[in-house]
DNA sequence: GTGGTCTAGACCACG
DNA sequence: GTGGTCTAGACCACT
């Protein structure tokens, strides 16, 4: 369920927090779905629990999910359209960072443009499989 | 010149090579052109000399940039092709983690589409000023 | 009749003890008067039995209960001065640690006087209803 | 500096943060000074650096201390006047906490006035030597 | 020197 | 069984 990249600058810990916000965002995981126990998730990737411990305190502290006591770990409410947005927040910064980067190398929104197109199309096609 | 964030999780050192490297490919800086010393630099930044000597290693490994012995750091010379072939490839890669992602969401290419579009014309018109 | 915060940091089974000598310090449990049943109260709170359990093992350690084989927990006999001196003392304790701290933060005599009154009234008013 | 008690029920983590927090609201700390390292202070309380970590971390969620790469830890700013209201907000929700359970016991608000004066005076007397 | 991450493994409280 | 706390100790990146 959960992949990591061992060869990741990115801390496990963090990549395990990201892995799960992907989840809970596209509703692989639903509201008051129980998570894997941090045991379980560190047995299957091969981490220590301390590690996965640590993504699941800091996906509480982001009110993605919460505990309850001798239970385990649940993902926390959140309205439709707090999600939506969120999303396309997301989607929208990210965007404007490498567009903007992409001006300042001195591409034309044309070219950015259509690049962008010809990726829309691949990854869509991707998908459909 | 070179603008770093002190409270991001990227490394000061890979924060001025990549600034570094956006200016030379964005021609801001030409082939042949003289580096600001290392000195200057970290003058400038209030940082540590070690750190921008270690950004300026890093860039030479990517031979984005040559010493000569006494007189500092250059931009070494690229073909411009590789220069727009590298910037193209760079923009590609990202965009389609993005894309990805987004569809994973449960976007639709439309939506995707949509919002695309709105970045590239808030970016434009923030550029033409 | 009982109200835990399944989210506080503190055991359920600790709460249930403050829950249960709030009532009998204020009377609402009058001396020898029966506790409804572990079962009872687990359903009620749905909460697991034996973490009732704990709270009335709790409790009779503390002597404010005392247990009847077969028949149930029973609210044990106190002195009125003693109750009424536990509670004075309880309030002392805390209000001394508290103003301590304000105190410590800068407040002025004056001024923590001044929030206690506020306090008072407001808490006074409320109860009336 | 910090004293912590180990064996009161509260994590060592936490107690560590709210020594912190006190020196800093009580302007002990000024904006912008440097913390002890966490090695420092893990050796000072005898405790595993990891456990002064962990409070850092704690503290920087809070926004109370922010770190800057290889330096250590400092001081966040705070409005002075938002310092005050925390502290007086925090004093207020304590205070309500102890009135209302104190109320609810059957105390008269004349009888909890009356403690109150008594505590301020001699906190008040204690904290002149 | 600083903090950040991670492992291994222990003990505890809670349900 | 669950998560929470803590220790001991390692390695790394950054200044």
């Amino acid at each position: 369920m959960i992949r990591i990249n061992e060869s990741s600058p990115i801390p496990i810990y963090l990549q395990i927090v990201e892995e799960v916000r992907r989840m809970i965002l596209s509703r692989t995981l639903e509201t008051d779905d129980r998570l894997p126990s941090i045991r379980q998730i560190a047995g299957d990737l091969k981490v220590n629990p301390n590690t996965v411990a640590k993504a699941f305190q800091e996906l509480e502290t982001l009110n993605l999910i919460y505990f309850k006591r001798g239970q385990g770990a649940f993902v926390a409410p959140i309205a439709k359209e707090d999600q939506k947005m969120q999303i396309i927040a997301d989607l929208n910064t990210k965007l404007t960072e490498i567009v903007k980067l992409a001006v300042e190398m001195g591409l034309k929104p044309a070219e950015i443009s259509n690049i962008f197109k010809n990726v829309l199309e691949t990854v869509s096609r991707q998908e459909e499989n």
